[in-house]
DNA sequence: ATTGACCCTGGAGTATACTCCTGGGTTCAA
DNA sequence: TTGAACCCAGGAGTATACTCCAGGGTCAAT
């Protein structure tokens, strides 16, 4: 059993984080000391690197904590987190798109803009921005 | 000169929002009438629909107002603006490559699982994700 | 006994881009 | 003249994931 702090050393977590987690209802302390102190044991630091890791693949808190009650439940069956999965990579690839849309958007504008002297009054970039219907490179 | 209204009308955004932005310095009203409602003149329209292209460009608002100034200073040149678009390029294609990063993260864990019946206990995604040293594909 | 490092609760603050609400004044048509 | 539709200011609320603070108690070593 380890106190708050430790368990922040070992997972690159602040005290603050931890505390903020257990309001959430994502990891709480397997105990309490006589004085108060939150006491975590071992599987504290795998949820702790579980929500740290499934952060790192797109998933919200929200959606985390969704993920460790599967984890939990003694009937849910691998099934139940590969569609979670499933899911979220159908996001974030449906977000890349969003962004390569952007990226390409920009990347006409930039081009457009034949001579970076001249004075912004003619600048075609402002021009396309203010466009009242955006061009098909704009949706 | 229209009412915030009519101006919300013409460009789909909300009288809200219209008040939002001209608190945040994007785009003020051309004037007062005398009972103190907002008129706008054709100007403003344009910086709306400025405002919302910029964004869809992947542009936040404290961007825009500066984009917007830079639209307004006689000094400023094409350079000016295409250096930002080329910053935020930049920046919108960093974030596409950490979304394919989590893309790539999620794949490898959807695909190590090989039996979605399996109990949960044995699931391959969620020893993946407790991992205390995030492997290779996680980073 | 005291010092410093640690812990506690409860609440506020951060950033972004709005949206909604309260309580009131204005404009216009019937 | 009255009612609907519009406008105003000021402030609070939304979501996300924390971070920081005040004011206090606890623990280990000296």
């Amino acid at each position: 059993m380890i106190t708050i702090g430790k368990l922040a050393g070992l997972t690159s977590v602040s005290n603050d984080t931890l505390r903020y987690y257990e309001a959430e209802g994502l990891v709480s302390p397997a105990g309490k000391s006589p004085a108060g102190y939150r006491l975590y044991d071992r599987d504290s630091a795998r949820r702790i690197h579980f929500i740290k890791h499934a952060q790192q693949c797109g998933f919200t808190l929200a959606e985390i904590r969704d993920l460790l009650d599967v984890r939990g439940r003694d009937k849910a069956c691998c099934g139940d987190v590969r569609t979670r999965a499933i899911e979220k990579k159908l996001q974030i690839e449906s977000k890349i798109r969003a962004m390569k849309a952007m990226s390409k958007a920009l990347d006409q504008l930039i081009s457009e803009c034949a001579n970076e002297k001249r004075p912004v009054k003619e600048c075609t970039i402002i021009a396309a921005l203010e466009r009242a219907n955006g061009s098909k490179r704009m949706q």
